[in-house]
RNA sequence: AGGAGUGGGCGCAUGAUCGCGCUGGCGCAGGUCGCCGGUGAGGAAAGUCCGGACUCCGCAGGGCAGGAUGGUUCGUAACGCGAACCGGGGGCGACCCCGGGAAAGUGCCACAGAAAACAGACCGCCCCGGUUUUCCGGGGUAAGGGUGAAACGGCGAGGUAAGAGCUCACCGCUUUCAUGGUGACAUGAAAGGCACGGCAAACCCCAUCCGGAGUAAGACCAAAUAGGAAAGCGUUUGAGGGCUGCCCGCCCGAGGCUUUCGGGUAGGUUGCAAGAGGUGCCGGGUGACCGGCAUCCCAGAUAAAUGAUCAUGGCCCCGCAAGGGGUACAGAAUUCGGCUUAUAGCCCACUCCUUUUU
RNA sequence: CGGGAUGUAGCGCAGUCUGGUAGCGCACUUGAAUGGGGUUCAAGGGGCCGGAGGUUCGAAUCCUCUCAUCCCGA
């Protein structure tokens, strides 16, 4: 878990993916690592910061649509620092995953992580 | 006490820490910046079922189609919404549900039944003739039987060979008149003498209303590609286009239009939040609602902000207790008025029924 | 934001406009034929027509609301 206090846990609009553009990027010159309930999916960008990207595909309604975003949000915030920098990052999110914290996420991200080359 | 009806309201609170959008101010190293403050989802934001505002389409016009609504009168910017009333139906009741026209026409009414729609007669009933244990023929009749969702006014009396609105009383129906009401309609009187089955959420008729798109409307700035290729049509005797779908009619119209292929850009600003606005008081109206005064400013995102963690406290459920669990439906996207649908747990007001006690 | 289509047997579809009996193919079950299987032939079972109300004597069909799935346009 995070050290409080020293390093500030922003996440401001930049380290979020918002273009098509940007996206299909990641999509096709990415990495997959294939999980029950979600893809991660990254690849280098060149900046010497990394962004995240969200997508929620299948869920239809909206609440609980954007509490998935939020809830990613805030894990990628919370554990920005432990991610390596300068790449882009999409989770592409499957229908039947209901996460209820940033915890939850972090339980389910954290084998996939382990397997990242950091190089 | 229990059950029920109608109308209305709330729909977690407070604090701390870390974050996010918009915004005011200040600072500088002028941006992926920092600090201080303000503000930040709903009663349905939902479904997109109606009606408006706003914007563009060049709102000339006429006709035909097409769609919607459907008791009356009000309310409203408008409505398919709301209010009050009228009529019919349901409920012991508070109360709830339904609503043009079937004597303009067309069509449909399966099965059963004699007959299903300007009537007709299977079994009956009665009379006459023949024949005579019985049955046959002719005529009258529609009270009774049976079928069906529905059977040609209901019920009683008179009357008759048996019967029948054939006659009469009451009820219903139709027509006319009178009175009351803005009106739907109500009440009363007279006459007619039974003619008029149901279905228009079947076609249809009648009345009223409706131009088309939609904020990705539309406006501005910036960037980029290109003045491309093929086919067809046509240049005043007019291709093609616009005016809603069609017709009439009108208008525009020349190195142009249509189709296909190929190529490029899809970034920013605005629209974009002070509104048929909220709250309070007063006044008018049975009511929906309207008027006046005061006061408040109340989200503006764009792969789309309103979140996470912790603590304390409400409320509900389980448990003797310690304690444990739960806290719905659901997320703004130009905007407003309705409708519809979803919704844990509650609260308030008025009313009805049953039981008990006094 | 706007416009449309479809839900019927395990699967794919008719029937809906014009209301009264839900039918076709594949699959399934049983029997026949074969030494056995396939093919073939014969017979049979299986549906409260996506859900809830309403209109009607009667609704898969007509009307209203609602739930899914899919497809267009800007």
């Amino acid at each position: 878990m995070p050290d409080k206090g020293k390093a500030r846990q922003t996440l401001p609009k930049g380290a979020l993916l918002s273009k098509p553009k940007e996206f299909q990027a990641v999509y096709q010159n990415g990495k997959r690592l294939r999980g029950k309930e979600f893809s991660l999916i990254f690849m280098p960008n060149g900046l010497n910061t990394n962004r995240l990207g969200i997508s929620v595909h299948g869920v239809k309604r909206a609440v609980a649509r954007n509490r998935i975003k939020r809830i990613i949000r805030e894990f990628y915030r919370l554990n920005r620092q432990f991610i390596s920098p300068s790449s882009d990052i999409v989770i592409a999110v499957r229908k039947d995953f209901p996460p209820d914290s940033p915890q939850e996420v972090g339980r389910a991200v954290r084998p996939l992580l382990r397997n990242l080359p950091l190089a």
